[in-house]
DNA sequence: GTTGATATACGAAGAACTTCGTACTAATTT
DNA sequence: AAATTAGTACGAAGTTCTTCGTATATCAAC
């Protein structure tokens, strides 16, 4: 009674909290992942390990099984992993209109006097855009 | 063996499909729900009935029943919905930082020149942050 | 070499999502 | 009024996500 389900466009929640100790440490064991995980309800051990193996099998991870306790490192970089889940959320939520989101972000959290700056560079670096 | 759940951030996916389209016509009937849908594979009429039943329940939609075919309408405004998707977005991928967020949406999807403009007074009118 | 600590592997359970079939009810048509 | 049409309600199935317990292997230390 039920369809197949299309792959996912984007890793999960906890994935990305995984995914974001990685890319801070550059790699790391299960045990310092699950260690540097500081959300409010850090997940047990044996649950950081099901996930990593679960996002081996998926290709999110890759890990370095030379020493006993294996090494895992994320296989997109962050900014990858970000544009992914920047133009999933465009086309879901926002019919691909990019200024739309933009307004909304800024919006939602006011950014710093530098981070404007960055953000006025960038837009006055991009070509001329026609009509 | 598991721990309870928090009450979800965000809509589902499935779930923002059927606010965009409420969104859109203001409200609508199942039925006209079902037949906007213009999504690759769009779901059948009675799933499109099953997902409005609990979008009802969860606070989402809120439905006029006085006539036989039940009229839905969105409970929070597109504006809200976004917002809240953004700031979760915000939180779980880019640590908070606003303009990272933005400069990855437009560097995913370019802007138009109105759209830049648009920006760019929005940048002028943040109050003059300090330091 | 037995014990204790620490690692991986695996299975399973509960929740949430999405899907749709079936049952039933109300209106419309013949 | 019987039959067709169009609606809601409800239950259940299959998938994914997240969680953890238990089993098992490995290394170190006594």
């Amino acid at each position: 009674m039920n369809r197949p389900t299309p792959p996912p466009r984007r890793p999960t929640d906890a994935e990305l909290e995984i995914l974001r100790v990685l890319w801070d440490r550059g790699e790391a064991t299960v045990r310092e992942v699950q260690e540097t995980m500081k959300i409010r309800r850090a997940p047990g051990y044996t649950t950081v390990l099901k996930l990593l193996q679960i996002m081996t099998e998926k290709g999110l991870v890759e890990r370095n099984e030379s020493e006993r306790a294996h090494v895992y490192r994320a296989r997109l970089e962050r900014h990858e992993t970000e544009k992914q889940l920047v133009g999933d959320l465009l086309e879901r939520a926002f019919g691909g209109s990019a200024s739309r989101l933009v307004l909304q972000a800024l919006a939602t959290k006011s950014a710093s006097a530098e981070e404007i700056a960055e953000i006025r560079e960038f837009l006055d670096r991009i070509p001329g855009d026609k009509s």
